[in-house]
Formats: C-alpha cells, sequence, structure tokens
DNA sequence: AAGAAGAATTGACCACTGGTTAATTAAATG
DNA sequence: CATTTAATTAACCAGTGGTCAATTCTTCTT
C-alpha cells in the first residue's frame, strides 16, 4: 500500500474541494470521511493526514463562505441608510438558507469549540453586520439593538432551514420579517 | 436470556423516565439507546420492543415540555396586553434556555419528519403562542408581526444556546431583546 | 545508478452509533 | 400441568469518526 496513481497527490485544496461539493447537498453529519474519500479515490485514512480531524477540514471548507458574508456586508455600504439596512437583512437570510449546511456549520456546530459565535471567523462576521449597520446610520443606533436583530436573522435562517429548499420559497416572509426588524431598529 | 429479574417489567414509563432523565445533561445526539438500556439494566434490543425507535421514544420524552410550555401560555391570559406579552417573551426564552436539549428536539431536531414546526405539536404551541397574544391585543396586532417576534425568540434561544448553561446567565440580553421585539410589536 | 530519507497512502483496527431478529425465558391462561 | 403469549437477550448489521503500523512512492544525496 502506499501512493496514489490516478489522482497522483491528493492536495488539501482537492479534498476541500470534494468536501465542498458534497457540502451543497448534505448536511455536515451526513457528509462523511469515508464518502469524501471515496469520491477521490482514497481511503478515509489518507484524509487525516492532511487534516487533524473533520471539523478541521470543514473549517476549511467554510472559509470561503464567511469571506462571501462579509464581502455582502461590504457591499451595501454604499447605500442609504434604510436602504442598506433592509438589503442586509435581506442578503443575511438569502445567504443562510441559500447555503444551508454551511451556514449551520459556521453558526451553530463548530461544537468541537463549545461556543461557535465566540470563534474568531463568526464572531467576526457578527462584527462587521453590526459596525457596517452602526455605520449606515452615522453611530446613531443603539449596539443591543443591532444584536436583537441579528439574533433574529439568524432566527429566520434556523426557523426556515428545512423547511424550504432555497430562500426564494421564503422570500415574502423574509420581506415581512425585514420591515418588521427595520422598523424596531429605526423606531 | 429472558425476562428481567431486578426492575421486573420495563414499562413504557420507565424507558421515558431515564431517557428524560439522561436529557436533562446531554442532547438527543449524545443520548444513546444504550446508555438508557443499561441504566435501567438491561441491552437496548429491549427497548426496541417498546418502541419503533429513537425518535419515537424522545417525542414521549417532549410530551410534557410541550405541555410545559403550553400551560406557560396559558398563564399569562390575565394579565395587561402589555406586561402580558413581555411576560410571554421572557417566559419563553427561559423555557428554551433551560430545557436546551428538549427545545432543540422539539423545535429543530424531529428531524425523522422534514419538518419540525409542522409538526402537530409545534405546530400547535406556535399556535397557541400567536392566539395568546393576539388575544391579549384584542385581535388588533397583525399575525405577521406575532410570526416574525416568534422567530426572533426563536432565534435568541438557538443563539444562546450552548453558549450558556442556564437562562439567568442572559437575562439581560433576554430583557433587552424582549423590549426590542415589544416595541416592534405594538408600534 | 544506488540507496537512504521522507512524504503520502493503505487497510486493518478501535469504539461508538441506531437498528434488526432468531432464540430464549418469563409470565399468564387454559 | 401444558400451552400460549409477552418480554428480553445476544449476536449481528451497516454505518460513523478516528488511529496507526506497515507499505509504497518520491525526492534528495552520495
Amino acid at each position: 500500500m502506499g501512493r496514489k496513481q490516478i489522482k497522483d497527490t491528493l492536495s488539501k485544496e482537492l479534498i476541500v474541494e470534494e468536501a465542498d461539493r458534497q457540502f451543497l447537498e448534505l448536511d455536515f453529519n451526513k457528509v462523511s470521511m469515508r464518502s469524501i474519500a471515496s469520491a477521490l479515490g482514497c481511503t478515509h485514512g489518507s484524509i487525516y493526514y492532511h487534516f487533524q480531524n473533520k471539523e478541521e477540514l470543514f473549517n476549511a471548507v467554510i472559509e470561503k463562505y464567511f469571506t462571501m458574508l462579509n464581502q455582502m456586508l461590504e457591499n451595501s455600504l454604499n447605500l442609504d441608510a434604510i436602504e442598506g439596512t433592509k438589503q442586509i437583512f435581506i442578503n443575511y437570510m438569502q445567504f443562510g438558507l441559500n447555503n444551508q449546511s454551511q451556514y449551520d456549520f459556521m453558526f451553530v456546530q463548530h461544537h468541537g469549540l463549545e461556543d461557535p459565535l465566540q470563534q474568531p471567523a463568526p464572531r467576526k462576521s457578527l462584527k462587521k453586520f453590526i459596525d457596517t449597520i452602526q455605520e449606515l446610520h452615522q453611530n446613531r443606533l443603539k449596539e443591543d439593538n443591532i444584536h436583537s436583530t441579528f439574533i433574529s436573522l439568524h432566527g429566520f435562517v434556523l426557523y426556515y432551514k428545512g423547511r424550504i429548499e432555497r430562500y426564494d420559497d421564503a422570500k415574502i416572509a423574509a420581506n415581512a420579517h425585514a420591515d418588521f426588524l427595520l422598523k424596531a431598529l429605526v423606531i
């Protein structure tokens, strides 16, 4: 037993790529190390040469999703306060419901390390969410309220996750929810 | 092989009782059929004589928690509109965070049957939540807004779940969140 | 070119999970 | 007492994440 012939070297990138592919259709617990390995034509043991464990692998997978989310927030900065804020709300829910498995791992699971949202990446995204909205409103909002808003959007995603396939199936409800929160935020 | 001697008959009640006990400290995925069985001094196979599967067993376990939740809602009916509504918000978050494993199974997991919240019991509790608040406000509220409120409380529970041990550790945030939602609800 | 050193892969294994079932034993019934 | 019936067991299945000694392939050195 030894090296691979077909795909020659099994790089970290290839593994992440395949894990990402399967993650699009199945959630964390349903994507197994063995299924990733067999798709790559190797055994699951070899993945452990490149990654310490399953969590580390999937942390690598979701990196780009955090980038996407942060990017989205930045893109809303050149808008009017109200419009920009609503845009962020909508986009957040859209992101969460169009990347359900990933969202879950990013903000809920992460169960290797006690508190998902205290991890660097989730924390950073949360901070960016708050800072961006605060900036749109020239620091006139109460941070607690922005935090409550985040929690409420988080709730929307987790409420509809599993019930619907894609964001569009909850578009109307999302719009109503966004208006509801916007009203509470800007009084 | 055969009957039990120690606890004589292994009734459904005894199994539910033990599952409930372990459910207080560990979540659904960490409570195994084997651990329940061994605590009862039998093998896990025998549990399957009384319950079709793990989900059915835990459905029996959470029955009383749905009753608790519904009871709580009814107890808030003889209060003033604003006070009663806030009371419900607080109590809901308190329930969720003081029964984290159970809450998760009641409203998130239930993964055998696609949509947890469309299951009879969760659905009934959600309806009671909406109806109770509507009644406190003499049907003057928009149902969509009450629904958004529920989602936001749901979000609060799931956000703090795992981060804190008990509700009291998030008491201040819960109060702020309740005020935030109350404002949005009654304009 | 030969051989040693190192990197990468394998397969067999571990402990665990939910779930099934033939065989067995206990209790209830005639 | 015998027979039926209810309950329990142990052995098994397929699956999971994870580990590791043995092996093979690559590369570097002499």
